[in-house]
RNA sequence: GCGCCUGUAGCUCAACGGAUAGAGCAGCGGUCUUCGGAACCGCUGAUGGGGGUUCGAUUCCCUCCAGGCGCACCA
């Protein structure tokens, strides 16, 4: 809050100034202090000013700083070479932010009355012809952790998650499973070619009733697919992932959304027909595809991607103006194509914005896992989860941006020891709870007493406290970034800093004096913002802030 | 062959084009009569190679090397 407000009314003063010097100034931004630095956060405008402006970087420094000295909650404000304004704040208004941090108000802290996007977020969407694997443990933790950031900035999100009940793959599954289900009732019958292998299908056959015997291959298919999508749900659930709507494939069908959304494109004049098939054409001027794509086979089918298409229309035409799918990188090919049609149907650039993650390499030690889905062989969420736990997955998955080609190491997770950095954030929260069951039985702070507020914040005047409030003032510019950057990630390395930063803290200051009753005051309200800021943060990350560990 | 992603410390990863590149873990050396040692302090240690743009490059451009993933009238 107190930084956010700074960053516009900084903003407001230097573009003013700006102005008065004739020129068009560049956005302000505002960083963190170097650790050689005497400050609390530095604004390297002038740098970037000096240029439209020109003039000398450090002149326009000295100047600046002098109008930014005057902002409320500023302390300092002062130039350094080559061309910074380096700002101190006023305690009294970090500590307003610390009692900001503690009661935020009904929106949650990092609320952002200026937020007002609308967004269709659409992720995980795995095939209910198997079980949900690594990859999509994945997606699950970047896009319900986003959702839920975005939604606390004050956004609206609407989660859902995609069944691709209907096509070839189904059919697949249902003769996979009579085949198995046969075969544990004597019959001498083989696997279809191409058909699914793992083990789970054994797990779908036995789960079958009696009168299965009498099923068709279509009756296996619809029995399967239903019981494979309950357990995607059940896993989604225990993964702390919840959507708004599982939205099947077989309701573009029954609604005829397919042969609208081609009449639609037909009409647009973006479709046309050759060899047989019909195509879309996506290689127009400013498209981003690089070749044109079958929507109707030869032999009259649709094709997956009309389909898709159509399933994008829909959600469009619910009135969402933003469109966020989250793929695996086996999938990236498609964006393009996905990003051409959505043009083709007049939506404008940006309408749909894709986060591809990297695929996740699975070690145990040094080996490589191998993973088929071919052969069945793969390592599903469930034994994940039970390997490692569902906040230490949670909480690796957040701390990695989607880009990164990630290692995830079985052995290293099945540990659950101080290895894994979820428990360092865990243990600070857990370790200021333990602080305030001590406070009330030493009676330093009985149950009830309310904590330090205004100018009795002001004893806090350690360099390792100074360091907390202004950590804890970062977090609505956190939440920003993550919007930005559409990844939890700098949320969750934020928490690990503001864990890093607790512990000196709590070497160095002792929260607890009887003979300094005002100093603990104000030193357990500190520790109060601290957890409730972790507490808040690894909500927001799905993962859970125990009081002991 | 073409396209996308990646290459940072021994390992796993951070860093809107900004100051002396940060964490966690591992390693070495310290800290412990008081609020939780799952901790703290100190040390060691890095931008794959080469060009370019810039006052300034891990970040942008070109190129080379290495790895991952895609290049269907499959889904």
């Amino acid at each position: 809050m107190i930084l956010e407000r700074l960053r516009a009314d900084a903003a407001r003063v230097l573009n003013d100034w700006a102005k008065a010097q004739g020129g068009e100034a560049p956005p302000v931004v505002m960083s963190p202090a170097p650790e050689h630095v005497a400050a609390d956060v530095c604004i390297p405008w002038p740098l970037a000013a000096a240029k439209v402006l020109k003039r000398k970087p450090l002149e326009i420094a000295a100047q600046a700083a002098a109008e930014l000295a005057e902002l409320p909650g500023v302390a300092k404000a002062e130039p350094a070479p080559p061309g910074f304004v380096n700002i101190t704040l006023d305690l009294m208004a970090l500590g307003a932010n610390l009692e900001h941090a503690l009661a935020p108000g009904e929106r949650g802290h990092g609320y952002d009355p200026e937020a007002r996007r609308d967004i269709l977020i659409e992720f995980v969407s795995a095939n209910p012809t198997g079980p949900v694997h690594l990859a999509s443990s994945r997606a699950a933790t970047l896009g319900d952790s986003l959702t839920r950031i975005l939604r606390r900035r004050g956004h609206k999100v609407w989660a859902e998650y995609y069944v691709n009940d209907v096509g070839r793959q189904v059919k697949m599954l249902g003769l996979s499973v009579k085949a198995r289900w046969d075969q544990a009732h004597g019959k001498d019958v083989p696997l279809p070619e191409d058909g699914y292998q793992g083990e789970y299908i054994k797990d779908v056959a036995a789960a079958a009733p009696p009168e299965a015997a009498g099923w068709s291959p279509e009756d296996f298919s619809r029995f399967s697919i239903e019981r494979m999508l309950g357990e995607h749900k059940r896993d989604m659930e225990a993964f702390g992932v919840r959507f708004d709507r599982w939205f099947r494939e077989s309701e573009l069908h029954a609604a005829k959304a397919l042969d609208k959304a081609l009449a639609k494109l037909r009409s647009l004049g973006k479709v046309y027909d050759k060899d047989g098939a019909v195509w879309l054409g996506s290689t127009g001027e400013g498209s981003e595809d690089d070749k044109d794509r079958v929507l109707v086979r030869k032999d009259g089918l649709p094709t997956y991607f009309l389909a898709d298409i159509a399933y994008h229309l829909d959600k469009l035409s619910r009135g969402h103006k933003e469109l966020i799918d989250i793929l695996g990188a086996d999938h990236h090919g498609y964006v393009p194509r996905m990003k051409a049609a959505i043009a083709a149907l007049g939506y404008p650039p940006g309408t749909l914005h894709a986060i591809v993650h990297q695929l996740v390499h699975l070690f145990r030690g040094n080996v490589q896992v191998k993973m088929s889905k071919r052969a069945g062989e793969f390592i599903t969420l469930n034994e994940l989860v039970e390997e490692a736990g569902l906040d230490a997955c949670r909480f690796f998955f957040a701390l990695r941006t989607a880009n990164a080609h990630m290692n995830f190491d079985l052995e290293l997770a099945r540990k659950q020891s101080s290895e894994n950095p979820v428990y360092y954030v865990q243990y600070v929260h857990a370790r200021i709870c333990s602080i305030f069951r001590e406070a009330a039985t030493r009676n330093v702070l009985p149950a009830g007493t309310p904590l330090a507020r205004g100018a009795a914040l002001l004893a806090l005047k350690e360099p390792s406290e100074r360091a907390l409030l202004l950590k804890i003032a970062g977090f609505p510019e956190v939440l920003r970034v993550c919007e930005r950057e559409l990844s939890p990630h700098p949320l969750a390395n934020y928490l690990m800093e503001l864990a890093g930063l607790y512990h000196p803290f709590y070497e160095k200051c002792r929260v607890l004096d009887p003979a300094a009753k005002e100093l603990s005051a104000a030193r357990l309200t500190l520790c109060d913002g601290v957890r409730t800021v972790i507490a808040d943060g690894l909500g927001l990350l799905g993962v859970s802030a125990p009081e002991q560990m």
